[in-house]
Order: C-alpha cells, then sequence, then structure tokens
DNA sequence: GTCTATACAACGATAGAC
DNA sequence: GTCTATCGTTGTATAGAC
C-alpha cells in the first residue's frame, strides 16, 4: 500500500485521495471502487497486521526459555522503531483509532493478541523464578508495550533502540534486588 | 485555553475556528485578531511549558540527592498521563510539530531544557556510584523521556503510572548485577 | 472496472461596519 | 477590538461515459 507512506508523512487528513489515487497509479474514481471512503483506505493498512502479530506471539510461546522470548518479543516489536516513517504511521494511528469504530476493533485486537501472549510468557518467567513474583503478569504485559510505544516516539534511523529496550525490560521485569539498591 | 481541550479530543484539523471562536466565547472573527492563523492557536498552548519546565529542572538540581531527584523529574513529568486529554494533545502535538517550523522550535527547547537537566544529574549519580558508569548519561536522558512518553500514549484515569514509572526508570538506571542474572 | 468531470459541503481567513 | 457576513479554495465522494 503506497498510501501508508503518504499517511505517514502527512497525516490522514492532509492526504488526498487525489494524492491516493496517483501514488496508486489509478484515478481518484477508482480509489472508491476499491475502497468504501477515505477510512477504509487507512484502515486497510492496519487490517494486515493482526496475522502477523499472531505468528509473532506463536513463536515466541513455542520457545523454551520464557524470559528471551520476552526480549524477542520486544525486539521484533521494535524491529521498525528505527524507521521514522513508523514513529509517523503509529501516531496517525491512535489519533484516527479514537474515531473509526472499525479502526479501533482492528487496533484492539491485535493489541489483545500482543498482551495475552506476553501475559502467558510472563507467567511462565515468574513460575521459573526469573521475573518478580510480585508484579501481576497483565500490568507487566501493558508496561512492556508501553516502553516499546515509546521507542516509537523517539524513532532515529541512526540508532539500533533494541540493545536498550531489552536492558530496560530485562530491568524492569527481573526480581528487584533490595540489599543492592542505594534508594528504597 | 478551552482550544487545548478540542485539540486533544477532536485533532488540529478536525477543530475548526469556529469551535475555538465559541468556547473562548468570541467570534471567528476575532480569533484571527488575537492569533495569526490556526496553527499559532495550537502554538501558544505549549509555548506556556517552556518556563515551567525550566522551574521543573531547577528544582531537581537544587536537590542533594540526584537518584531522587531524577525519580522527582520523572514523577511531575509523568503528572499529567493519568488524563486521557494528555494523551490526545502529546499525540497532536507530535504531529504537528513536524509541520509547523516554529511549533517545532518550541517543542526543542522544551525537550533540551528536560534532557540537559536529566542529563547533569544522571552525571550526578554516576559520579556517587548510584548509576550504572557504563550509560551515557544523554542517551539515558533520552530513554528516560521515552519511557514517560510511552506512558502518555496508554493513559489510563483509573490507575496511577508512577509507581511503576519510578520502578522501570530505576530498574534502567541502576548498575547491573550480573551474578543475580538468569541470563547474560 | 476504470476513467473524467463535477456536485456539494466545509472551512480558513478576510472585509468592512460599528 | 469585536462583530457579522462572506469569499475563495479545497477536497470527498458521486455520476455517468467508455
Amino acid at each position: 500500500m503506497a498510501a501508508s507512506e503518504l499517511f505517514a508523512a502527512h497525516g490522514f487528513e492532509q492526504t488526498t485521495t487525489a494524492q491516493i489515487a496517483k501514488a496508486a497509479g489509478i484515478s481518484p474514481g477508482s480509489v472508491f471502487y476499491y475502497f468504501e471512503d477515505k477510512r477504509a483506505v487507512f484502515r486497510a493498512i492496519f487490517q494486515r497486521d493482526l496475522p502477523l502479530s499472531q505468528v509473532l506471539i506463536d513463536e515466541a510461546l513455542s520457545r523454551d526459555d520464557p524470559f528471551e522470548a520476552v526480549l524477542e518479543v520486544v525486539g521484533r516489536l521494535a524491529e521498525d522503531a528505527m524507521n521514522p516513517q513508523a514513529t509517523g504511521l503509529l501516531v496517525e494511528l491512535i489519533r484516527q483509532a479514537g474515531r473509526d469504530p472499525e479502526l479501533t476493533r482492528a487496533v484492539h485486537q491485535n493489541a489483545v493478541v500482543i498482551t495475552d501472549g506476553l501475559t502467558t510468557l510472563i507467567q511462565r518467567c515468574q513460575s521459573a523464578d526469573l521475573v518478580d513474583a510480585q508484579l501481576n503478569p497483565t500490568d507487566a504485559a501493558h508496561w512492556v508495550q508501553s516502553i516499546v510505544d515509546g521507542a516509537y516516539l523517539s524513532a532515529d534511523p541512526e540508532r539500533d533502540p533494541r540493545p536498550m529496550l531489552r536492558r530496560i525490560v530485562r530491568g524492569f521485569l527481573l526480581p528487584p534486588i533490595s540489599d543492592r539498591e542505594p534508594h528504597v
């Protein structure tokens, strides 16, 4: 979808159907033959994500080491975070998701797959004493996603955020070591 | 500024000058007497932030305990993160900052104040052996901001994100304890 | 199915009276 | 300074030919 580049660069409202048509090599009229309206064009970009997320989580769940699996999911989620275009799309997605109920549904389904997967992985870590047993697994899963989202907002093509993300997530999940802490 | 609620709720493009005028209790014509154009209305919301950020950082820099000061800054930056409106405004800000050079300048100035302040605090922590000496202080400061930004994206009026944010930032900055880690 | 041409609405910004 | 009225532009979506 060439339209995604336009949406990422200029935003949903500032991208005209004429631009979309031109980028796709068709006429403005044809855009509305294939899509109900402009919002449907935008939705289509994200509706492709669900099966991909499902595969990502399935792979992670099949791993032996649940802690490494969490870090792997983080790394995969952050793969695009070096691409400034991804920042634009994420921001645009958040903005539009509050307005288009169909899009809200798509985003939510996707988030559920990721959160549930991470929650299960974190529970496994806790059973193996790899993660602080005090943490609520679902909350922790949300926070891991939140940390990754933060990385998207400061996307920089020069810098791979994944090593630092691993460090942050690890420090977050590991059992705290009160005796080593200078501050309680 | 009543307009900020409108921008947060509906976005920049979807907020009309007529709505802004009505919310402010003036006529559409008067809006353009006080502001050059619609973008200037939006900018005004964020141009108030710079002195506030400066005060926040000055206070933190005057503290005795640099580690506690970092956590205090994080807490203050995250104060609004329970307010869903803040999510809307942040997202809108990121979107518009890429388009309006004047706004870009305002955002950048503000970010510099925060980053520089955090960088100094982190350096002080490192001198006192409270923070991993391996971390580049400026990078670390950016990551702290990124973590806070992530919290804004998942704003939930029911949940105070600050305790968890403190935990995450602390786990990120503290020297890693390799002997306690299950994974290297 | 794909095109061109256009209807129709919405909105930012201005003009000009008071 | 503040208003009302409106101009001019832009852009979504449709109509209808091919």
